[in-house]
DNA sequence: GATGAATGAGGGTTCATTCAT
DNA sequence: GATGAATGAACCCTCATTCAT
């Protein structure tokens, strides 16, 4: 059994995502993670503390899986395919639960400033990181675009079609940005 | 001054939109609608049902509203890069709050199945209308998807970049398309 | 049985009282009252607003008891000394408590300015009475001094000695300013 | 840098005076005083031990500040005018913040009769120090009534009125009692 | 001699809802 | 048709203290 902090932790992993942040009382945590009130107050200063540390563990936690995900592929479009095949994976493995990082967002009044920048933070890295694969900016915003909206929808409609669809659509693009750099 | 019912859902209306639904409590909405706890529940079952009707009152009213900004359009390209300006205006006047309908969705329970219909209902009418005006699948779903993308980043960056970026994209979205039919 | 807002006040005045304010707790309060704890916040915006009816309400009872108390006072000395027989009476009655206005004064905080204003205002008023009857400034802020001073030291020796010598400082100090009169 | 036990101390005598004792929790002493909490529980057996050394402590530092200020008084008429400007010097240099001891009576439950009984003895060293000075029993508490209700309504009032009122009667008594004896 | 981890009990406050009138 | 009173459950947070190391 590992130490406090980290079964708060990992306790909040699992019910800030699923049930989300209001949703989800210090009193379900602490007694989940099997911990008394104290000791969670002793190891992070607030709930909206703890809802920090989880983000950029989340944060860390879904780019892992991803890399891991799409390790095997071999070019970028193929990168970029099973980048959209890995929110289908998530989908099934999270019951549609969307991004956390967007739930807490509509969730959180905008005088929390603290949380609004690690959110958008996180969010700017994952951006930035579609613009290192490739270099032409409005491509990948383009493609940016549609993966935010791909994990949006989906949770919208809990089903992956749509993110079917835009795997269809970065192919399209992928191949004419080629075609056009001839 | 109009009688208590419209009172609380024109009250909803600005509370549930700019603070969101959980953290507008009852006792704040019949303050502000000069309307008795009880007569509140004379007229809705519950939070949740006024939050149904107000889902509903938001949709016309931002139907209306973006019907009647893009009315002058001629064509369907320039309809649809007015929409796309609509999110910027809508985005000014709102503070950036983004979508009422995809930010309830993050914060209630998946429980509330009710509610999350009345979402999706909305969501898809909208998806239905991009449909008809450009009757290919995958181009009106595109588009609707960078449409809801947008409306989304903006309010997670505070910022029209994406939206403008975006309206570039559907230039080149239609454009394509029409040299293809050739 | 009283009304619930009535059953708080009176359970107030009695615990704030005996206990001081801050070792009183909302809730052996509310289950002194028979009282739900939502139903104290329907009567009382917080435990500081309780506090101030609680001081208004134990000066009305504090004052209302001392006029009883020398109302067969026949003479402005024979007034004065029976208000600090009065103390007396009090302490007998209470126990030493002292007086609720300066008990609470040291407990809160300066940041609270309502508090300390209305004590301080229910303490000038008491101080006003004085030189009511004793048009000589400095001969009803040297009485009320004592009376004041009498109030704490009999709290703080629990016993009644200071009182008793009081009384024979303020009968010479009264035929003093007869004497000089003259 | 001095031991943990002096630095404990030091840092309540600063927060006991300003802030109250109940105001003022383990967990600022501890940080302030650079100190671990299992530290502070080696040095003192509860927090009323700290509040009995602190007692001590800041009768001793008083009374030290208030020999110095009169140490050149002349006479015993000087000696005592100067203590009352002494008040005013404390007010002005620590915000009419009264009396720990007082302050600390009216916070604390009956029940601690330790801590009664401390400031019990350090006020009644203060009262018979006034009866050293003054032989009459019935003037030098007369002149200590005075005093205490110096400190008092002058932390009331935050104002020095009534301490300058003070001198003038202090005055009165002090050459009454001459011709008296004359 | 010194420490960080852990705690039970309680702090004040707010929630959506129901009831008798 | 309208109301003010009353509620149980839950909210986030802090208290002084003890313990194993």
């Amino acid at each position: 059994m590992p130490r406090p902090r980290e079964r708060i932790l990992d306790t909040a992993m699992i019910l800030f995502h699923q049930q989300g942040y209001n949703n989800t009382g210090i009193n379900q945590i602490i007694e989940d993670a099997a911990v008394s009130k104290a000791s969670f107050y002793q190891h992070f200063r607030s709930k909206d503390d703890l809802c920090i540390e989880f983000l950029d563990k989340r944060y860390a936690y879904w780019v892992s899986e991803l890399q891991n995900f799409i390790s095997d592929a071999e070019t970028v479009e193929e990168k970029f395919l099973k980048s959209f095949d890995f929110l289908i994976h998530m989908n099934k493995k999270e019951n549609f639960r969307g991004c956390s990082f967007l739930n807490i967002l509509s969730e959180i009044p905008v005088e929390k400033t603290d949380l609004h920048h690690v959110i958008r933070q996180h969010k700017k890295t994952l951006r930035d990181a579609f613009n290192t694969d490739i270099k032409d900016d409005l491509i990948s915003d383009h493609i940016y675009l549609l993966f935010e909206s791909c994990i949006l929808t989906s949770q919208l409609y809990r089903s992956n079609e749509l993110i079917e669809k835009s795997k269809t659509i970065v192919k399209d693009i992928l191949h004419d940005s080629l075609r056009k750099n001839e």
